[in-house]
DNA sequence: AATAAAAGAGAACAAAATGTTTGTTATCAA
DNA sequence: TTGATAACAAACATTTTGTTCTCTTTTATT
């Protein structure tokens, strides 16, 4: 891809999130976006077609690494790796928001965390789905199964949210012992 | 109250209601509002300061009934009634919710209905964080209470997104059984 | 029934934001 | 070096926003 390309995609990733973490996404206009990011109007619409075209690929963006990642540990380990290995996908998860490699935290933090959050679920639950299909659960209840899936990444998620609105101030490994408490019984 | 204003108020709320079935929050405007509404555009800014308001309004409005009323339902049984009642007031909210007094359900099936339920989270949560408080709970273990409290609104408020994707198909007493066995654990 | 107060209608307005077009310049990849 | 591509600036019509007028209708009260 084009070198000219590149910056200023990044350009605008950096504006918008550096916006973001100001104010909420539905106050930031394409004119603030474009000022801060220093690129032309015309610019700006010949890479995203609007405003939620730069949210979504932002999301993409950031959570490609976590989720892949996440994958092949669960891939190796599944959800819950049963005997040696001690880190859960969940608590992989967690480290990695936590570490803050893309600055992804800066947005977690912000009035429109939601918005990311919604992204990450989708996620997700795709990971949690194929965890599920793979390990061929002992589905002992009558649940259905993407019940149960959703119930896992939808309440991860609002533990996440939790978590942020609390100002972070666990660890990955405390919450992810929070988590196995409230999971464990359908896991 | 005047009665024009509450004529005004509810032609502007089904107007807003209507439009939300149609496109997402986001694509409304004031003056798709007002049109729709049949108000003058200076009646509408008496009453509302902006978008926003009449959403946060909105939402006080329909969430004001249900959960006022799961209120006094948790305030004499309990979230879960320990002996003869079999209805929890997670059954009483699903209820109401299928129930539709106020075309809520209209709103639930459209683009934007997380922005409804992220409002019904935060009276939920006031809601079980009292509960919490009046039962004394056995916390055997060291898990912090406002996760638990956060916990369960959370993946209710997932389960009931849930639900409204997959269009409802299952009754409040399934979805209760559901929720009652992935929350059991903690309850 | 008369009246003062409140509410809405309608038009007009400035300011801001959107999305597009045009022509020019700079940069890239070959 | 050269053709292609990307960015730019400026201008543009259009839409949306929020405000300010004046005028009319409705309401509650006497």
């Amino acid at each position: 891809m084009d070198r000219r390309q590149q910056k200023t995609r990044a350009a605008i990733f950096t504006a918008f999130s550096t916006l973001l973490a100001e104010k909420s996404y539905s106050k930031i206009t394409v004119q603030e976006i474009i000022d801060t990011a220093n690129v032309g109007r015309t610019t700006f619409y010949a890479h995203f077609e609007a405003k939620d075209d730069l949210l979504k690929a932002l999301c993409e963006e950031l959570f490609g690494h976590i989720i892949s990642s996440a994958l092949d540990c669960s891939h190796t380990h599944g959800l819950y790796s049963d005997k040696n290995a001690p880190k859960s996908v969940f608590c992989h998860l967690l480290q990695h928001l936590q570490e803050d490699e893309n600055n992804i935290l800066e947005l977690l933090y912000c009035e429109s965390s939601e918005l990311f959050l919604r992204y990450f679920k989708d996620s997700l639950n795709e990971l949690i789905q194929n965890q599920f299909v793979n390990q061929n659960r002992k589905n002992n209840t009558d649940i259905p199964q993407d019940f149960l899936v959703n119930h896992i990444s939808g309440s991860f998620v609002e533990m996440v949210l939790w978590w942020i609105k609390g100002r972070m101030k666990q660890t990955p490994e405390e919450l992810d012992r929070y988590f196995r408490a409230v999971i464990e019984s359908i896991l």
